[in-house]
DNA sequence: TATGAATGAGTGTTCATTCAT
DNA sequence: GATGAATGAACACTCATTCAT
C-alpha cells in the first residue's frame, strides 16, 4: 500500500481508511494520523490530496454521490400485487443500506451537526432522487389501477422512506437487529402498505 | 450568577447549557469553556460537579430520562376509529420530539457514534417503554374488534414508530418542514394507517 | 518562574523571552515552544495570554510603545552651540538605540516583511514624535539666532535621523563598531552639523 | 516553460522567481513550491540546482554581487561644488537603490537575522566598495581645495552614506515617499553638505 | 534529466483537565 | 467551595526535502 508511487491508488486507500474510521468513531473523533496509519501513506497526502481533513470527508461523499444509482426501481415491470412492490422496495433498501452502511452513517450524523449538509441529504444524496422514483413506480400503479383513486402518493412515498429509514437505518444499522427479524419486518410492513393502498374490489 | 454558593442551581445552569449547546454543535466540537461560559460559572466546576465531559453529558440523558412519562398514551379511552387513534399518536410524538429536541438530538447523534449509547437508546430511553405502550394499545383494539384479527402487533407498532420517527425527527428536526406540511403527513399517514389495520367490516 | 501562580509575572516571562528570541532569530525563525521553554512555562499560554504568537509580538512592540518617553529632548535649555545640541542628540540616541536594542531590531527587521507595520513604524513608533521633537528644537535655535536664516527644518531634521540610524542601528547594532569608533563618529558627525547650520557671523 | 532542458534558463527563472518573493514577503514566509509555481518548474530543482532554499538565496546575492558596478563615480571630472557633487551621488544612490530594490530588501533583512550575512553586508557587498570610492572622491576636492583642511573624510563619506541609506532604504523603499518629497530632500541635504564641507572662502 | 509522489520533522494552536490559592 | 492559573498531550496542517520513475 505505502510508497506505491501511484496517486490515484494513494488516494483510493486514504478514502476507504478514512470511510471506515468516520463511520465507526465519528468525523470528530478520528484523527489524520490514525487514517494515514491504516492507509499506509503519510499524513501529509490528506493535505495534498483533500487539501485536508474536510475535503477528505467531502471526498467520500462525492464518490458516494457518483456511483449511486437506483436503475432496477424504475424500468422494471410493475408487480401482480403492491405487496410484493413494498416487499422489493424495503428489501432493496435494506440492501443498500447495507452495502452503503459506512458513507450512510457518516452522512447521517454530518446532518446532525452541521447544517450545511442537511440540504445535501434532502436534496441530493438521499431523499430527492429516491422519493422521484417512488413516487413514479407508484402513478404506475395507479394508472393500473392497482392504487385505490384519491390516494395522496407523496405521503405512500414518505410511508415507504419512512420504513426504508426504519429497517435499512434504524434496525439494521444500529440495533443491528438479526436477518431473520428484519426479514419478517419487510413482510408485515409490504402487508400493511398493500391492505393500506390497494384499490377496493368491487363485488 | 456564580459564586452562587448554590450547588443545584449551577448544576442545572450547566446542564442547560450543555445540553444547548450539545444540539446544537455537537458533542466533540463543543468546548467546556463555552459550557462554563455560557452557565455563568468556572470550567473547573464540570469537572468537580461531573467529573468532566462525559459524565456532563451522562446527566444531562440521565436527566431526561428521570423527566420522561408518557402517561396519557395508556389512561385513554379508546378511540372512535384508528385514523382518530393514529392522528393522537403521532401528533404526540411530535410534540414530544419539540419538547425534547435537544436531547433527543444529542442522544440520536451520540448513538451513531458510541457503540455503548445503543443498548440505552434502545431498551431505556427510546423505544421499549414506547413501544410497549403502542402494543398495550393495539390489543385493547384488538378486544374491541376494531383491528382485523391476524393483524402482527409488533409490526403494527414498529410502523407507528417508524412513523414517529420521519415525522418528530427527519421531518421536524432534519428538515424542518413546515408545521402545515407536518400536520398534512399525520393526517395521511393516520389515514394510510387506518386502511391498513381495520377490521373489514361484514355486510 | 514556573508555576508561580502570578499571570502578570508569567507574562512578564514571556514577553521577555519572545523579546530575546525575536531579536536573535527573527519572528518566523522562532517558535513558541522556544518562547515558552525560555519562559518557563507552558506554550498554551502564549494562546491564552496573548491569543497567539502575533499578538505575543503585538503585545512586546505595544509595551515598548507604552515605555518610550522623549522628555529630555524638549524641556532642555538651549545648548551653548548647534554642534553640542548635535553631539547631545546624537549620544542620547545611541543609548536609547542600545537600551532597547532587541525591540528595535524586531521592529525593522518587522517592518521590512509585513506592510502593515510600516504606518506604525513611521507615524506612531519612531520617526514620528522623534522628528516632531528635533523640529521643535531647532526652531528654538532658530529663535535664538542661532540657525542661519532660510534652513529647511525639516530637512534637518531629516539629516539628523539619518545620522540617528546611522550611529544607533548601523553601526551599533549590525557592525558593532567600538563605542571609540562611535563616539569619533558623533563628534564629527556634530562637527559638519553645526558648520551645515549655524547662523554665519558677519564681522 | 517546463520542461525546457535549458538549466541555465530554469536556474534564471527561479532565482527571479525567488528574488521577487523573498523581497516581498520575506525569506521565511517564502515557500520553494511558490517559487517553483512562479517560475514555471518542479520544486525539487531548487534542490538540485541550488542545493535547496538557502541555496537558492545565496545564488540570488552571488548574482547580484557579480553584477554590482560602481563605475561613474570614481572616473569623473570634479563638479563645480561640493553641492553638485552631493547631488549627483545621492540622486545616484536612489537609482540605484530603486534598481536592486528587491535584492536590497532581501539583503537587509537577512542581516537582521542572520549573522553570517553582516560581514558580508559590509564589507562584500555594499558598504565597503562605496565607501573607499566615496573617499576617493572627496580626496580629490581636497586636492582641489574645495574641501576645508582639516576635515575627517571617512566621517565625511559615512555622512554621505548614512544619507543614501535614509533616501535610498527608509524614505524610497520603507516609507515609499514620493519622487518629489525625495528631490526635495536630495536638494537640502546637498545643500548642507556643501556648507559642512566646503573650504571657507577668504576675503 | 526532470517530475511528482511521498515523507517526517516540526508548526501554531486547542482543550479537557489539574491544582495552588 | 470555587476560581483561574497552568498544563501536556494531542490536533490538523506545513514545508523543505527525498527518491522512484
Amino acid at each position: 500500500m505505502s510508497n506505491s508511487r501511484n496517486r490515484q491508488q494513494t488516494e483510493a486507500s486514504l478514502i476507504k481508511a478514512a470511510t471506515q474510521a468516520f463511520a465507526d468513531k465519528g468525523y470528530e473523533a478520528t484523527t489524520t494520523r490514525s487514517i494515514a496509519d491504516a492507509a499506509g501513506c503519510s499524513e501529509a497526502l490528506i493535505q495534498r490530496y483533500f487539501t485536508g481533513k474536510e475535503g477528505l470527508l467531502a471526498a467520500i461523499i462525492r464518490d458516494e454521490g457518483a456511483n449511486q444509482k437506483y436503475p432496477d426501481l424504475v424500468g422494471r415491470p410493475l408487480c401482480a400485487s403492491l405487496n410484493e412492490e413494498a416487499k422489493y422496495i424495503l428489501t432493496k433498501s435494506v440492501a443498500v443500506f447495507t452495502q452503503k452502511a459506512e458513507v450512510m452513517n457518516i452522512l447521517i450524523s454530518r446532518v446532525l451537526v452541521d447544517p450545511s449538509f442537511r440540504n445535501y441529504f434532502n436534496e441530493v444524496a438521499m431523499r430527492g432522487p429516491v422519493k422521484k422514483a417512488i413516487i413514479l413506480r407508484l402513478e404506475a400503479y395507479v394508472a393500473a389501477g392497482m392504487i385505490e383513486k384519491g390516494t395522496d402518493l407523496d405521503s405512500a412515498a414518505e410511508l415507504l422512506m419512512s420504513l426504508n429509514l426504519q429497517l435499512g437505518f434504524v434496525h439494521h444499522q444500529i440495533f443491528q437487529s438479526e436477518p431473520k427479524r428484519i426479514n419478517k419486518l419487510i413482510k408485515e410492513f409490504a402487508k400493511m402498505f398493500d391492505r393500506a393502498l390497494s384499490a377496493k374490489h368491487q363485488d
